[in-house]
DNA sequence: TTTATTTCATGAAACGATTCATGAAATTTC
DNA sequence: GAAATTTCATGAATCGTTTCATGAAATAAA
């Protein structure tokens, strides 16, 4: 005697529609079957509301259709973007997305690809902070931004392109001395090709520029006292900065206003990355937008395309300018 | 013989470590064993590398351990910060997280809830914007700021309250005529609360007020139109406007400068949501900020606590405000 | 009409973990 | 030392699909 709340199984369709098993297996996976069986096969189907159990799927197909999405967090505008049209790739493509904000657990990265290999997904889309992390080789993985070795494809900006975009517009908009930012870890080199391109674009330009560079964590209190070494009589040294991100930008920018001095009058600023408040809206900064859209669609279509060996390790994506307020173009 | 690149199963465990399967399970899921079969079991765990398939333990004991989150979109600051918190809140209780985008697809939601009767989640958090969704009694369902129904809980900010608090803030500012403006379905009661609460609110104050409503889809030419036909000689009717969201407000306030008015002077405009850039950073603008956390945890523990029945059909968490620029007290 | 061929529904076996009745071994009791 | 009791590893059965070898029925060929 059946449970009263269980779910009706496929055993039960066949019993109440009397064909068998491998019968409604086929009509449920659309193989074709004799006129007749499918019709008493789906009626049965509507009268007993039954689903197909995805774990009794999965475990025979080894499949989930799950892909998992390793993120910091989705505070971050540009992330929750990505997130967005992640999802949109995969939904496009029959895949479910499990996002994993890895932010607050420092175990949380490794501890997600080990699910993967769990299979409880199928494949991960990761852009994580930590660089050495253990991939098995037979784990499907797509890097966002941190290239992770010869195995794992990278799907990123132009981010060195995008570095020297930032120069030149600088450049264009009347800077002499400028300077760029940058927290975060060293070991991550595609945000270090955003220096390259930056330093690069200086050189090209006549730019005066320094860097700063803050390695692994957040203590922001040492750029404060950067731009303070560089404050004098009211002046700061630089007429235009350059920062890593738009978070940070939007930190720099409030830290200049405290100090007094006014944005874009005084210090121009770029930052990059791109993302807008309620996606239609405005930039939070004058910026190097990542073609978000298009990241997204790369990293689905290479994870989920079959042949792992035709993966190219890095595919670098186009970036352009976007004027937001805090340069002198609006 | 066994495929080479298939993984290793507890039977493969059992034969390395000599052991019976059963007394692998055991060891899997720390119920005692005895020292010495529990030392061969883990030493044969390390040598496969083995990991337990979770299909096969979702078809025993039919229980995900993930949880399907619907909204519309993470582009919308609030959303993605909700999606935040609501991860957090899982990953403490170790359950995982399906985000689901619903704005792309209008069958979205319906589809997401019919898989989760597939069991591939245990429960779903939702915050749509179908009125009538079909959801199974047997569906842990937990809906965010719409009411769905007496069966289906319902966590909210208190929109009331909210609402009753900007218009008090209005007042306290200095307005003496104010609107409220709002898009979206008429049929979600809950942000309707928002209107009620500022409608008391300004009776209480004595308040001039006006409301426009545009139910269902967005044609915000109708809120420019409306703007417009209360602006005469460079002075709009009302010099306070509450918008039902701040998206909306966000919005609004670029239609207010880009007919020259001067947004806090002219009018003041107070949104409600309390999203932030960064996470850490500004506000949008002055705004009704909801209890992101709060509202995630207690989604979370109310769809995750075992006994459906002793579920209150309503939830309401207090909010507050906070000044954003677009107001006169900054 | 008989034989060869094709078509297609059938249902047992398999996927991998969990459960639990079984009985061997160890311990306690008299 | 024998009997009674407890402890605990064992492995068959189960969960709900999918797959595929089987053979019955229908069709085609002779």
């Amino acid at each position: 005697m059946k449970r009263q709340n269980s779910a009706p199984t496929m055993k039960d369709v066949a019993r109440e529609a009397g064909v068998a098993l491998g019968t409604v297996s086929k009509v449920v996976n659309g193989i074709p079957v004799g006129e007749a069986y499918r019709k008493k096969v789906e009626d049965a189907i509507e009268k007993l509301n039954y689903q197909v159990n995805s774990y009794a799927q999965g475990l025979k197909a080894n499949k989930t259709c799950t892909v998992a999405l390793l993120l910091p967090s989705t505070l971050n505008p540009f992330f929750a973007e990505l997130a967005y049209y992640i999802d949109i790739a995969l939904l496009k493509r029959k895949y479910r997305m499990l996002l994993c904000c890895t932010a607050s657990d420092i175990n949380a990265e490794q501890e997600y690809i080990t699910m993967a290999q769990q299979n409880k997904v199928d494949g991960i889309i990761g852009l994580t902070y930590n660089p050495n992390l253990r991939i098995e080789e037979s784990t499907p993985y797509v890097s966002i931004d941190r290239s992770l070795g010869p195995r794992i494809p990278c799907v990123a900006s132009d981010n060195f392109a995008g570095g020297h975009l930032a120069a030149e517009k600088l450049a264009d908009l009347g800077c002499k001395s400028v300077a760029f930012l940058r927290t975060g870890s060293s070991l991550s080199n595609e945000p270090n090709k955003r220096k390259a391109g930056f330093e690069n674009g200086c050189l090209a330009r006549h730019l005066n520029y320094e860097l700063k560079i803050i390695d692994d964590g957040d203590p922001f209190q040492e750029f404060i006292d950067f731009l303070e070494m560089h404050y004098h009589k009211g002046r700061l040294d630089f007429d235009g900065l350059f920062c890593v991100n738009d978070e940070l930008a939007c930190r720099i920018i409030r830290v200049l206003q405290n100090m007094g001095l006014r944005v874009p009058e005084d210090v121009q600023v770029i930052g990059f990355d791109g993302a807008k408040g309620f996606g239609h809206g405005d930039y939070y900064c004058s910026t190097i937008v990542q073609p978000t859209a298009e990241i997204a669609e790369m990293c689905v279509e290479l994870l989920l395309q079959g042949n792992m060996s035709v993966r190219p390790p890095l595919i670098c994506l186009p970036v352009s300018y976007a004027a937001g307020g805090t340069t002198k173009d609006m």
